[in-house]
DNA sequence: TGTCAACTGTTGATATAACAAAATCCAAGG
DNA sequence: CCTTGGATTTTGTTATATCAACAGTTGACA
């Protein structure tokens, strides 16, 4: 029953996988939030023993992705509006900076790609593909943060973004779901960073996500209401 | 040998201790960037076996502050000196805009508490004792940021000042000790916070962490060198 | 019928054993 | 003196057993 294990190499370990894999899934909103996660259930889902678990859980945890209850129960956290909200500001702090550094170091080959996926939001946006959508956005936005060369603030806009994955998950099945419409923001920070003006892709992106958050925060209150019934 | 485990209330378990130890002592500078933390080593210190210990190390991994090598090793980052200078610019948007929301949240009572550190800091640096201006450093640029009232954006900020704890390690033990000069920006800082200008108080906190984190450039230089030696 | 205590199953915490990849060491050979 | 090859030790990975806290259930008794 031991798997056969690789150090060294690139290569995966189990608990590397499980925590690959919870975090693709998070991100896709396959985890509702307030979601408990067993330890004997994901081993068994995974036909692993506790330990790689217990490893990829706390990693999580570590990341804030995942939070620890006072009776060490792991969960995917409901954070309150006013956390959503405090967050929100933080994003438009951070992912402004990095669309302004974007303007600033980013290369015309790079803002081409990024075209691509502005369009691709804007078509899928039309046909109504939720999924399309979802998908250009993430594309669209980490193609832009990545022009600004800067690795580890890429990798701390990537943790904020899994923190409100599980947040999608509200938004695939709200009522009211409302399909947001960032065109006109996607559309201004792409100028933006033709005309190489830092601010104003600042501005673009911070207007994006002022406006996106807000359908979460609705959902949320949705949600909270619903869980009262 | 099995130690007594209390869930549910806020006690905490064995893993907790090893993690809050080892956060305390990344923190003060006890390990230096490079080391290697072997389980069964931690695990012996601690009188606990692996499980716990890989806990506290997983979770750390999480948080960035120590990282895992292709190896699987969990060691202290060696940052290079450009993630030294990008992580500078990070925590300038993000704790420059702390200050700022602090200059228009915080209340006068919470200035006054401020204006402590901030005078202690001085009386430190004038006695030369270094260690004291780490603490009352710390204590200064922590009660101006709590002041912001964004528990989330504090959690980050501590993230980031826990991650170059280590290379205050290397500050207290290179030979061109600066003994940073900071008095000026921080009593800059809190003039902003009593006029209750916030970009005054960005800017003050922004001349800070700019000045402050080239005496780190500079010793991370020093050991680079040393570590070719 | 309502209440409470004992029982039972669930779940996380810890310790430990077995294993494999890396790292280290040491001696033989060039 | 340096290299090289294998033996030995170190170290991370995984699985598993045990225990304690917790939750839910059942059943006895008032």
């Amino acid at each position: 029953m031991s798997e056969r294990v690789a150090r060294g190499t690139g290569e995966p370990h189990l608990a590397e996988k499980v925590y690959n894999k919870l975090c693709q899934d998070l991100q896709d909103g396959l985890y509702a939030p307030g979601a408990k996660l067993i330890l004997r259930d994901v081993a068994a889902e995974f036909g692993a023993s506790l330990t790689p678990v217990r490893d990829a859980l706390n990693r999580l945890v570590g990341e804030r992705v995942l939070e620890m209850g006072s009776n060490r129960t792991i969960s995917v956290p409901i954070p309150l509006a006013a956390e959503v909200r405090e967050i929100r500001r933080i994003r438009m702090e951070l992912e402004g900076f990095a669309a302004a550094e974007a303007a600033s170091k980013g290369s015309a080959g790079e803002f081409a790609d990024i075209r691509v996926d502005c369009d691709a939001y804007a078509h899928a946006r039309r046909a109504g593909d939720a999924r399309r959508m979802l998908e250009a956005n993430r594309d669209f936005h980490f193609k832009v943060y990545a022009a600004a060369r800067m690795p580890f603030l890429l990798e701390m806009i990537k943790g904020l973004w899994l923190r409100n994955g599980p947040l999608q998950y509200l938004l695939s099945r709200s009522a009211t779901a409302p399909l947001e419409r960032s065109d006109d923001h996607h559309g201004a920070v792409m100028r933006a960073l033709d005309e190489r003006d830092p601010e104003a892709a600042r501005q673009g992106i911070r207007n994006d996500i002022d406006y996106a958050t807000n359908d979460i925060i609705l959902a949320l209150a949705e949600l909270r209401e619903k869980s009262l019934a």
